[in-house]
DNA sequence: CCCTTAGTTCATAATTTACAGAACTAAATT
DNA sequence: AATTTAGTTCTGTAAATTATGAACTAAGGG
């Protein structure tokens, strides 16, 4: 079988795809994960194979398998097969864009446990630092109150 | 001068502290400045000193010292001095977190950018990914948008 | 039944990070 | 002037992370 024509991608293609790997990382991913986002995203091909992910990014098939497998499992991305093929096509999930906003949100908040924790060992409980971690807990309450409606909003205004 | 009576921790305190210190770690934060985080949140001293600090945590000069001065960098902590003393009095600068909370939302709209050079690089723009694209930059948008009113809305509902 | 394709898994090498310890500095104290 | 206090800065290193390459597996084709 005859290689597909190998992916070239050009100077602005491979900056951007640092660039949006940065930001990645910077979120926790590793290296090599942020960049298969960064291609994915700067990509023309609607979904790339495998291969066509390893060699673009110049990563060893085990780096390639690692970090594909940690982006199905956190919903980054999606693949589709086609009948009598054994490949898989990778593509983005950005529907999970808001999920991920989310799941943000949610990390954010579940430090409110923490937060109380923290004010039922203080020996004084009306001293500032602990009257601050309660307005603390009292942002967190409204954060998590709020986020529903705000997401509906965006739902409405979307159509 | 006779040292200052050593502050000393309970079990569940340094549990906790661990704890809120692993959340921070998550945030970014290296294990050491995320300690110091932790003890900030947990002591009942209403500041600590570099050497209360530092042996609170069983932690060397430097880490106390680079951690010290980054978490001044990010703000996340403040100190206080008293006349005729050398010493700082550390404690968290808790104001800052409706701060941090602006900053992380600002950090998720940083990535607005990334999104609009990937969709100038793209060579069809009408296809699924671009307009995949176009709604995640309407979402970032549609936050940077909300995100005022609804500080706003909390620092209504505080008084 | 052997070969190719499409990966996965494992051992290990190469960085990078995070911290300790020692040497250093600058102000205050004796 | 010497010492103590309150740190800072500079190596060195142990540990953790990240990626490689080789060996392996499992499905499908010839």
């Amino acid at each position: 079988m005859i290689d597909a024509k190998p992916m070239v991608l050009n100077d602005k293609q491979k900056a951007l795809i640092e660039k949006i790997g940065i930001y990645h990382e910077n979120n926790g991913m590793q290296p090599a994960v942020a960049r298969i986002m960064g291609l994915l995203f700067v990509s023309d091909q609607s979904q790339m194979t495998f291969d066509e992910i390893s060699e673009a990014l110049h990563l060893s098939k085990s780096a390639t398998s690692n970090a594909l497998n940690l982006l199905l499992q956190l919903g980054q991305i999606e693949y589709t097969t086609f009948s009598g093929e054994r490949k898989r096509y990778f593509k983005l999930k950005l529907s999970n864009w808001r999920d991920g906003f989310t799941k943000k949100i949610d990390q954010m908040i579940s430090f409110r446990e923490s937060l109380q924790e923290a004010l039922a060992l203080k020996a004084d409980k009306d001293c500032q630092a602990s009257q601050n971690i309660h307005e603390l807990i009292g942002f967190l309450d409204f954060l998590s109150q709020e986020m529903p409606t705000l997401l509906e909003k965006w739902e409405n205004r979307k159509q």
